[in-house]
Parts: structure tokens; C-alpha cells; sequence
DNA sequence: TGTACATCAGTGAACGCGCGTTCACTGATGTAC
DNA sequence: TGTACATCAGTGAACGCGCGTTCACTGATGTAC
């Protein structure tokens, strides 16, 4: 049976486990500038060319760890959304509180956050396995607005007819069953709420923003209302 | 007379000049975490140890760069908007006209915007200089929709009752004559612009959006509506 | 079940690199008398 | 106007640091017969 594994085979995903773990405690304290795989095994008390039996490079470990802050970010976001859905939540009230939480995660792992929605890392390109992880969150408000136009319908402004085209082929691409209006409106308000996080996280609201909590319930509410969901 | 300067001043400060253009465009190709006193001066033909006439530290050439960025941001946004007003636009149009210089600015100076939008550079904190230059652009919109407000005035929904505190004391602190709908939809319009472009310059929107022009103006024209200026 | 061989995790030394910062110095520019 | 001294830009060597990656190796685990 593949369930029962040799002595090797357990270390190795035990001895994986460890270094990611590591390795996302350090990113956590320092950033992922100063991660450095040197750093990861002194820690762990190996010797750092043991971790190339692991991870072949640097980057690829930061690729792991991209890949699990995706996964991450994308599972809080979709419990939230199962909650609100449980507590028989309407569209809007489950947009609230896929953002919240959204914001919660970041707040708690701003590095993390900072590695997937911040500024690139110098001299790293993100390999194609990160596309998936990478959509979770966005799917998950996709499938909101999808519930609540399938429902009530939505109360969107027309397209400026220069945008249609565009707003088409997104709607294909990755928002079957949309109409266009609601795609524009929900990629933009997805960046937007980066947008908002990103300033509290970066230090931007410092000075401007105290009430942060309160502040950010009101703009997610806001941004429900930008993509079209009904206040009832 | 003050003018006139002998050839130690002229020379201090056009050393430090090149020091500056040279750091920036160090910070242009690879980056603010690549950027080295040491890689600046090999550039210059000096010595790393003479850099240290000009600035005491690595940080303070840091923070003369994100400063001059931030001037550099503001200035394109003032003038965008001193050019729209005196083509008499309207406060909407002045609004986009605005949002889309800051867009072509952080297009044009992805690694500056980076250093001032991005995520903070590790073991780098900004020092208290940074704060006026850094209100520029904010400041550029909180006046369209000052001038807006008192011309025909904004089109703006109620502020629930736990934001309203917080909404009057920032227009208080940095806002004087908006009304405080005006002030919170305004400080969350400004960080959903710089989510709509930190989203296309690292690159979330690979992928995703395709026609980015139209997609930003359509996106700030929505922001617009946000922060209550009027259609006409 | 026992043995011979293959696989693989981890070691330790080394390579070559670049960094920020300090310090005693030289020589040119500026200033006071 | 000329001279003596003070100021300051730039030099060159050095300190101490950490990094990613390679490589030949040892010894334990796994596998085929």
C-alpha cells in the first residue's frame, strides 16, 4: 500500500515540513529579502549544503512558500465565505466577510502578504505553478457576485462601450456566467481591496487612519456596492 | 551674495547630484534591496569610503531617494491637475486626469513607486522628512473634491455611525472644509488607486487584464463616482 | 532469511562573491591676518 | 598681495560579515536475488 512509507520517505516529507516551516518563521521576522537558506539550516542544525537535498535552489524554496501563503490566504478566505454562506448570509454580508478576512490573514502573516501582493522580489519571477493557488481568493469573490446575480440580479452601471471587449474576454477567460459589467467592476474592486490592505500593512494609513477596523468595514461595504450587490 | 559659490560648494553639489541620479538609476534596473553604496561609487569612479562625504549612511541615500520620489509622484499629479483645470475640466475629469498621472508616473518609475508604494524595505524605517512630500499626492485630490464640494457640491451616501467619529477627526487633521462622507470615501478611493497600480506593476494582472488603459480609466472614472463627484 | 549492491541524506571544506563601514592619509581649496 | 593655517574631498587598505552553490565523502536505509 502507498500509505505505508519506508523510514526514508516519512523523513523526508517530516525533514520538507521543517524547513518550510523555518524558513516561513523567518520570512515572518526579517522578510523575504533576508531569507537566506544558510540561515534556515543553521537553525535547524544542519548544514546549509544539506538542503539542497530539498530544495534545489533558493528560489525554489521561495517558490514554496509563495505557493502555501496562496493556498493560505485563498483557505481563509474560503472558510469565511462558508461560514457566511452557513449563517444563511446575503451576497453582500459574505463579500464583507470574505474581505475581513482577507485582512485578518494579512495583518496576521504581513510578510506572507507581503511576498504575494507586495513588490516583486529582486531577481524572482513566479514559475507557472503559483497560477492556482494564486486565484483562490479571487474565485471566491467571483462566486459571490455569481450567487447574486443567479439571485436578486445586480445593480451595475453600464460599460463604456471602449471597455466591452475587454470585459468579454475576462468574462470568458476566468468569469463564465457573469455578465461583463461584474467582471470589470469585481477585477477592479479586487485590486482595490489589495489596495486597502496594502496601506495599512505598508505603513501608509499611519498618521491618516486610526479606526482601522471600522474604516476598512466600511470600504469593503462600499466595494460591495461597486461590483453590484444589493444592500437587502 | 549667496550666489555666487565657491568650487568646493558647486562641486558638493553636483557630486552630490551624480550620487543621486546614479543610486536612482541603480534602484531603476535592479531595485531598492540591490542598490550599494559600493555599486553607486564603482559607477562614479570613486571610491566606496568617498560616498561617505555625502551621505553618512546607506539609509540616508535611501531616504533621499524615496523623498525626491515623492516629490517626483506629487509633482506629476499637481501638474496634471493644474492642466486640467486650465482646460477648465470638470472636477470628474480633473479627478481621472490626476489618477492617470499617477498611473503613467508608476509606470515610467516602477522601482521608485515600488520603494514608496510597495512593501517597506527590510531594516529600513522612514524617517519624519518623508511626510510632507509623501501628502502630495493625496493632497491633489483632497483639493478636487474640495472645489467640488463647494461648487456643486458631491453626491454621497450617509457614513454609518461608528465610522463618523473617525471621518471627522481626519478631515480635522488633514481634510478642513470636506464633509466627513467626503474625507472617508476620499482616503479609501486614494489606496484603491495605488491597488489598481501596484496590481498592474507587479504584475497581478498578468494574465487578467490585457487592455490596461482603458481598464484604469474606466476603474479611476468608477473612483470618481466613489468619492461623490458629480457626473457633469 | 541473508547478503551484495544501489540509493540517498547529511557532512565539511572550499570557492568566489559583494556588502557597509572605519580609519589614517594626501593634497587641493578656502580663509584670516 | 602673500603667507600660514584650517577645512574638507577623495584614497586605499582593512575589518568582519553573510551569502549561494559545488563537490568528494561517509554511513545509514532500501532493494534484488
Amino acid at each position: 500500500m502507498s500509505t505505508v512509507r519506508g523510514a526514508r520517505e516519512r523523513a523526508r516529507i517530516e525533514v520538507t515540513a521543517a524547513i518550510k516551516d523555518e524558513a516561513r518563521r523567518m520570512l515572518a521576522a526579517e522578510g523575504a529579502a533576508k531569507l537566506s537558506l544558510r540561515a534556515v539550516a543553521r537553525e535547524l542544525g544542519m548544514v546549509s549544503s544539506a538542503l539542497y537535498r530539498y530544495f534545489p535552489s533558493r528560489d525554489e524554496l521561495l517558490t514554496a512558500l509563495i505557493v502555501d501563503a496562496y493556498d493560505s490566504i485563498g483557505v481563509a478566505a474560503e472558510e469565511a465565505d462558508a461560514r457566511a454562506l452557513a449563517a444563511a448570509a446575503l451576497p453582500r454580508a459574505r463579500w464583507v466577510a470574505v474581505c475581513e478576512a482577507v485582512r485578518a490573514w494579512a495583518l496576521e502573516h504581513p510578510h506572507e502578504y507581503a511576498l504575494i501582493y507586495g513588490s516583486p522580489v529582486p531577481g524572482y519571477s513566479a514559475p507557472v505553478d503559483t497560477v492556482g493557488p494564486a486565484s483562490r481568493v479571487g474565485n471566491t469573490l467571483i462566486g459571490i457576485v455569481r450567487a447574486a446575480y443567479e439571485g436578486r440580479g445586480l445593480a451595475l452601471p453600464p460599460l463604456p462601450a471602449a471597455l466591452r471587449p475587454e470585459a468579454v474576454r475576462m468574462t470568458a477567460d476566468f468569469a463564465q456566467g457573469l455578465p461583463p459589467e461584474a467582471t470589470a467592476s469585481l477585477v477592479a474592486a479586487w485590486a482595490q481591496l489589495a489596495g486597502l490592505i496594502s496601506f495599512e500593512l505598508f505603513g501608509q494609513f499611519n498618521r491618516v487612519v486610526e479606526d482601522r477596523d471600522t474604516f476598512f468595514t466600511h470600504a469593503a461595504t462600499q466595494l460591495a456596492h461597486t461590483v453590484g450587490l444589493p444592500t437587502t
